[in-house]
DNA sequence: ATACTTAATGCAAACGATTGCATAGTGTGC
DNA sequence: GCACACTATGCAATCGTTTGCATTAAGTAT
């Protein structure tokens, strides 16, 4: 049903070695301008299309890479989808994406045809699956929060700013200050959360932690509401992302709860969103572009040159003051 | 370097045909359950990871789906990769997305190595390539506002909800309305836009479209202020999407404009930041988990009887009132 | 005219799986 | 003890490319 090599070869009345070398552009240079043109006359006119899984099976590159994420679901995800695949497609990969919240363990999930991996906030526990590729020769390449020792990585330093916010609220007179996480991600090596214990404890200020059960603001509006009828009112809430601050933010003004007043506020990723509230959210923004840029150029550093040493590189995100927590 | 299936062969003592029947589950049932036991085993040992393309070469199967996306760029377009993601992984497939608002012709474009393409929000001018795909037997599906005759599809009615919702502006007592949409998405055949120039034919009123540059909301917030100043205040908008109503309620507020007493306004798709306004935003809400659930079954549905009868579903959006319109 | 280089092309062996068909082995009925 | 069915396995062809090496043809220096 596909036209083949073969059938081209026939019809321009060539070997099927000389239309691979001008279809592939790999040996064109070896190839007569004359027999090239037809070649290429006859491949349009069948409309061939390269059996794709036939030509990486000899030459064992695939021209994907496997963008694997923790979450899709807000606009910091699609962000960094786009800009990812952008850079991928500029260098002629396509991108495969995975999301790795749910078990990766199950059916078919180690089976990757991929030249490489690209892991956005996968968390640690992924390390031992890693460890599998690489052997195998296949690159990951890991962007977010995490530091990983055994992969190249390009880490968002989230812990310092972290640590940066909470002061931030301290030091505004906030005194009981709360942490709000996401029950997946409330696992030890969360940067926040540890930069949270650590400034708390450094204050002397006690911790305590609201568990939401997803990233939807909604879950978190409701939470907040149950919270404070519950234990009371902190009067500042540090928030794993920004999904949540925003959740926070409108739960706590049906509420009738001031922000900053009552209670300051305080995001996490630097989306879009965080400007377009009535009281402005300030929030730790992550420099995504540059983060995903880095990420790509490690990736493709490591294609070229295998046996590089791994590299790891560190961005500071900025802690952006708004009214939200301002008093 | 990697291990093959000849390897495990001979470690475990059988042939190749043996351990392949074992892997790959088409023959497990012929093997005895000792011998089955034991080329799993050295299977494992060995970290056998089977090579896809050796695999799809001969089945003519990637158990790969293209996802095809105008955009990736706010929470939305995160949900349907999500959502398509997961129906697809469901199947057993993988998810490989590409942006296609930038220009296909160039590159890699046309090489695909997927079972099917699921194409969303995809302008009718894609036909032409798609028709190329479905020569050669592969599948493409349609989702977003877009009908095609060619291939199946599920569609949202946007005309129609574009219609109440102008309709809607123009009972609430808006007399002159204006559209609001992207360049690029600017064209003939863009249903919202269709629908507006009908609503406001029908009731006798001129029309006039702002034009923004991209999908930003910090692009609309810009424009719309402009406009205003050159043009004046008109007394409603309709938005081609809810990222631009954002950006535009977003500008009116720094204005000073009151909505929806000055102006009233009508987003797109319905994503939950509308909800997290002020004033909270009405808008067209998109069915969207059933959107991408109905576009999945339509591709299997195919994938497993290729020559059935192409089908088209249309999906009725719901007008979602609130403040912002009503007055 | 001969030897030697260079350019253009073909031959055939991979790449690593799957699978139709053949075959060896094992039990069953008569 | 023979024919037969059935189960479990192996053989070898095949999928559609790429690519190292051989070969032919043409040009060039001696």
């Amino acid at each position: 049903m596909r036209t083949t090599i073969r059938q081209i070869a026939k019809v321009a009345g060539v070997s099927p070695s000389t239309v691979s070398r001008v279809l592939s552009g790999r040996g064109a240079h070896l190839i007569s301008p004359s027999t090239r043109e037809r070649v290429l006359q006859v491949a349009k006119e069948l409309e061939y299309q390269p059996n794709i899984a036939a030509r990486s099976l000899v030459t064992g590159r695939t021209h994907t890479i496997a963008l694997w994420l923790n979450e899709i679901y807000t606009s910091f995800h699609a962000r960094v989808v786009q800009l990812i695949e952008d850079h991928l497609w500029q260098h002629g990969d396509d991108t495969l994406i995975r999301r790795v919240g749910r078990s990766l363990l199950a059916s078919h999930a180690y089976t990757e045809h991929v030249d490489g991996i690209l892991a956005h906030e996968c968390p640690a526990y992924l390390d031992r699956v890693w460890k599998v590729f690489q052997r195998r020769g296949l690159p990951v390449v890991s962007a977010g929060a995490y530091v990983h020792t055994q992969v190249d990585y390009v880490a968002v330093d989230l812990f310092a700013g972290g640590l940066v916010a909470v002061r931030h609220l301290i030091q505004v007179g906030c005194r009981r200050i709360a942490y709000m996480v996401n029950a997946e991600s409330c696992h030890v090596g969360d940067a926040r959360r540890d930069a949270y214990d650590t400034a708390m404890r450094e204050a002397g200020l006690p911790t305590e932690h609201i568990i939401v059960p997803d990233q939807r603001r909604v879950a978190s509006s409701v939470v907040i509401r149950e919270y404070v009828q519950n234990y009371g009112l902190p009067d500042g809430i540090f928030c794993h992302n920004d999904e949540m601050a925003i959740g926070v933010y409108h739960g706590l003004r049906r509420l009738g709860v001031h922000i900053p007043d009552d209670v300051a506020l305080v995001g996490c990723d630097g989306i879009e969103d965080t400007e377009y509230l009535e009281v402005p959210l300030s929030t730790i923004r992550q420099p995504l572009e540059q983060m995903c840029q880095l990420a790509c150029d490690l990736l493709y550093a490591r294609l070229a040159e295998p046996n590089r040493e791994t590299q790891g590189i560190v961005l500071q995100p900025e802690l952006v003051m708004r009214e939200s927590s301002l008093r």
